[in-house]
DNA sequence: TTTAGGG
DNA sequence: CCCTAAA
């Protein structure tokens, strides 16, 4: 049920996936020793099943039976998830950052024959302890463009994955798909084509929406990308909105944030509420209007115009939320998919090779496990989030220029070097000099509490065009799980896998060498021939699960804490906003806060509508208090006295507003009776 | 989801 | 700011 809240929210409420699964009691398996017998059968098995199959069907595929496949489970510890719906998910927001003109999204596509024989390949392995392992592989289907992860739990490090039924393209090969993802890093399949564009045509709201989560995700989802996210789009969008007066809309960034949000603060579901559109608009109502004494001007709180100008300006914002938080984003749709190396270009310009470069930084992982025999605590990264970029430009800024912008953005952040911080619980651990055993990172605990975070050098980006916001954040990243604690390195070592080594090309990568040298292990672990799972030592490597692959694999049960979620960073507001948020109280009165949210914090995200009730209930409060009582930056008299107007009218309109209700009530339970 | 109010 | 009941 959580489960697939999850799942829906994940993907913008889309139900029309059907991912068809293999029944729950496949993917609870619990790995016995029996397991382990039927795990070494199990390749075998494959491989013959495999060798009949490459005879049997040339290259008819039907895409979407083939990722339906039956399960006719081979081993008997075989888990499978269908991620179908992820690459979908992911097709729909990338074609929507092609389309959505920002940037050119184009994706490059191989020679698809090149794809046929795709097939499955052992992308991550995660050892919970020393006697299982969890597989989670992918098989690529360029045809559907789908993404068929496998996963399977053995035990002693022996793993198995099942083909696809029926699937030609499947095969049960480790380091064959090594190979695949070396083919795939030069492209991947085309995307327009698939059935991902028609749902685009579909949904043009929600494929909005889910652009920058979209583009944010591409980083994530393909480990070799630089995820980018830039917010222009739907500040764009929410800008174009003229009035406020519809209250059925709503931004539906702002929605994904939130259902995020939910997502991580919820511990139930409810129902879903139902829009209400036949909403009367209130605050363009004339009772409004020529009620309300305060509604003249119109004050819109906007963070940056206010503090930038209307110019050219771009910013970086970085994501505040630490790792703990992103240890369940790590379970939503964004960062789960496991697929081909592929390629992403953004204009012809130096971007594409920046963001290409910059791959280096993902990485996936998920869940800790550890060996608690030997005293290291391994970790892994699922995946380092990347500064968002904020980016405003006029309106009539031409593409070129915007271009341009995000191009400087981009690699002033790279240029300026990233630091890296680690957090636990969500704080920081400042001191280098800690053990991490005080720090409280033993092989006992659950890692997940870990977080690593990328943060820029900012030093450096003085000459940069870009701001930082507020305080110069972490990226938080996921961490996820063990590394050992001398690695291999297996793209070296095996010699197959040059996707991780891309890393000189640019100026990031060797900055991000240099400084992330953890990342850069944990990158190439994901790719770890399967000979190295024999060690078990050496064994580092980065399962991206599904949420539903965690629902089924439940890495560390003890871990609930992980759900934990660090409370948001104090932001004070500072008095232009108190400013406009008085204005806007005054002119919407109170009790409408997400109009007022809308009126004078549109643009501002980190403002809820409840942060904006709660400051002014403090506000009210502050008013009230002797100004020697009062702490923090000082609100001008003039404002707090208007704030204790406009609290005394909106006190006694709603009170008669109230009445008034009531009374209309009383009527109609009378004539209710009467008849 | 939004509002309202306690913590 | 968080949490959550209630709408």
């Amino acid at each position: 049920m959580v489960m697939k809240k999850r799942l829906d929210n994940g993907f913008n409420g889309l139900s029309d996936w059907t991912v068809p699964r293999c029944p729950r009691s496949f993917r609870k398996r619990v790995h016995s020793k029996k397991d382990f017998e039927d795990g070494q059968i199990c390749a075998i098995e494959l491989l013959a099943s495999l060798a009949g199959k490459l005879l049997q069907d040339g290259e008819s595929t039907a895409c979407s039976n083939t990722s339906d496949g039956d399960h006719s489970v081979i081993g008997t510890n075989v888990v499978k998830e269908d991620k179908s719906n992820q690459e979908k998910g992911f097709k729909e927001k990338c074609c929507d950052g092609g389309s959505s003109q920002s940037c050119d999204l184009a994706i490059e596509t191989t020679d698809q024959k090149q794809n046929l024989k795709k097939l499955q390949y052992v992308d991550n392995i995660t050892v919970f302890d020393c006697t299982s392992v969890v597989v989670n592989s992918n098989s690529s289907d360029e045809a559907c463009g789908d993404v068929k992860p496998v996963v399977c739990k053995t035990e002693f490090g022996d793993y198995c994955t099942k083909p696809e039924e029926g699937s030609p393209d499947s095969l049960e090969s480790t380091d064959t798909g090594m190979k695949i993802i070396n083919e795939e890093q030069h492209g991947f399949p085309n995307m327009a084509d698939s059935h991902g564009s028609k749902d685009l045509k579909k949904s043009p709201t929600m494929a909005n929406s889910s652009f920058k989560t979209g583009f944010r995700s591409l980083f994530s989802r393909y480990r070799n990308y630089f995820k980018l996210a830039s917010r222009d789009e739907d500040e764009k969008f929410r800008s174009n909105k003229s009035s406020f007066h519809s209250n059925s809309f709503r931004p539906p960034s702002r929605i994904a944030g939130r259902r995020i949000r939910k997502l991580l603060n919820s511990k139930h579901w409810k129902a879903a509420p139902k829009l209400k559109d036949c909403e009367v608009p209130r605050s363009g109502s004339i009772d409004d209007e020529t009620r309300n004494p305060f509604r003249k001007r119109k004050l819109y709180f906007n963070s940056e115009r206010r503090f930038h100008g209307d110019g050219l300006y771009k910013r970086r914002r970085f994501f505040d939320r630490s790792s703990v938080v992103n240890s369940d984003e790590g379970m939503s749709s964004e960062s789960v998919s496991n697929s081909p190396e592929k390629s992403i270009h953004i204009d012809k310009s130096g971007l594409a090779a920046v963001l290409h470069g910059a791959s280096v930084t993902t990485s996936s992982a998920q869940q800790a496990s550890f060996h608690s025999k030997d005293s290291h605590v391994k970790f892994s990264i699922r995946s380092f989030k990347v500064p968002e970029l904020f980016i405003d430009v006029p309106e009539n800024a031409t593409v070129g220029s915007l271009k341009k912008i995000v191009l400087e953005a981009v690699t002033a952040i790279l240029k300026g070097g990233l630091h890296v911080g680690v957090l636990v619980h969500g704080k920081k651990v400042r001191d280098d000099n800690r053990t991490l055993l005080q720090t409280g990172l033993s092989c006992k605990d659950n890692l997940d509490t870990v977080g690593f975070t990328l943060e820029p050098n900012l030093v450096h980006n003085t000459t940069s065009p870009l701001c930082s916001e507020d305080h110069p954040q972490m990226l938080a990243c996921d961490i996820t799980e063990l590394v050992p604690s001398s690695p291999v390195n297996p793209v070296s070592s095996s010699g197959i896998l040059d996707v991780v080594a891309l890393p000189n090309t640019t100026l990031t990568n060797s900055k991000i060498q240099d400084e992330n040298k953890h990342e850069l292990i944990t990158t190439s672990i994901d790719n770890l021939p399967d000979n190295s799972l024999q060690d078990c030592k050496a064994l580092v490597p980065v399962p991206e699960m599904t949420m539903e692959a965690l629902a089924v694999v439940p890495l560390n049960p003890k871990s609930k804490r992980s759900e934990v979620v660090q409370r948001r960073t104090r932001r004070p507001f500072s008095v232009s906003e108190v400013e406009a948020l008085v204005q806007a109280v005054e002119e919407l009165g109170t009790g409408r806060w997400r109009d007022v949210k809308f009126r004078a914090f549109e643009n501002a995200d980190h403002r809820t509508y409840v942060d904006l009730k709660d400051k002014w209930k403090t506000l009210v409060h502050t008013a009230r208090i002797s100004p020697q009582q009062r702490r923090g930056e000082p609100v001008p008299q003039e404002l707090l006295d208007r704030v204790l107007a406009a609290h005394a009218y909106w006190s006694q309109h709603q009170a008669k507003q109230h009445s008034k209700h009531h009374q209309a009530g009383v009527v109609k339970a009378i004539e209710g009776s009467s008849c």
